[in-house]
DNA sequence: TATATTCAGGATAACTTTGTCTAAATATAC
DNA sequence: GTATATTTAGACAAAGTTATCCTGAATATA
């Protein structure tokens, strides 16, 4: 994967709630079972998206998380940044120290047209793009295989 | 890093022998050094990029490694395909187990166009687009931060 | 107040990638 | 042929990522 297992079972896990986020909070482990993602991880990643303000959680019986800004809002980038992995599409792709500066490595100028698509997907690409493509067509988040 | 560290550090030695190709076989040792890629490492890469046949080596005095390929004709994909990368760029990027079959996930759309644009920089860019940049304007392959 | 339910968080384990070390094979030079 | 320089191969170690387990803390409801 371009992006980490990680970051994918964050998009996956948020797109859940914005397609639940009428049914107010919804339980970690439904969204592991339903998403297919190992549940004491998605645990974790939903404590690091909590921290960050992007869901609130509820503890106790009818406890669980929701989405805490409006689906429309919330950038790809905004996850991004929150899971390490925003350096890792602008530093430069053969692994030099610096190749913004006075001095680019060899393969720079090829690879900057890919780099901007890729951080202009990023960048434009809301929560609310990416979730009701999946309501309107019937495709499940996540599928078995 | 988009790609693996290991990927970058083959780039790297592969630029290094193209702009040093009319100088016979160059030491493991020595592009390690000079590449700052560590040395050991290196030696394993190399060890696959001789069993492609993108290289061959030399043992003993005056050994070393030198290119097998016209630099023109060697592509970053010919590269990529040897270090196991070649799916993380078509693969779902949310981790889904199939996105090209009748069912998409919800991000597919969006991601199809960055996806395409780093394709091609893989399938069109070859190893003497690369390091002649380097050449022509006195760039080093790899710089000391 | 008791209880069941759920998140919170630390310790730990498994897996993958990256990096190191050592011994063996092989070519050259003397 | 012996010594030396170098790749080759494999075992081994370290680091990072992913995954599990367990206990505690919070809270809604009865």
């Amino acid at each position: 994967m371009v992006f980490s297992k990680t970051w994918g079972y964050a998009v996956r896990a948020l797109i859940h709630l914005a397609r639940h986020k009428d049914q107010g909070t919804v339980l970690s482990s439904r969204i592991a079972k339903e998403e297919h993602i190992p549940a004491p991880f998605l645990s974790k990643i939903l404590g690091t998206l909590a921290a960050a303000k992007i869901v609130v959680s509820a503890r106790g019986p009818k406890g669980g998380f929701m989405l805490n800004v409006p689906a429309e809002d919330l950038t790809l980038m905004d996850i991004t940044t929150k899971f390490g992995a925003p350096d890792s599409v602008t530093e430069c792709i053969i692994g030099h120290g610096e190749c913004d500066g006075g001095v680019v490595c060899p393969i720079h100028k090829k690879w900057s047209e890919p780099k901007r698509q890729i951080m202009k997907f990023l960048e434009t690409t809301t929560l609310a793009d990416i979730s009701e493509v999946a309501k309107y067509h019937e495709i499940p988040v996540s599928i078995d295989i």
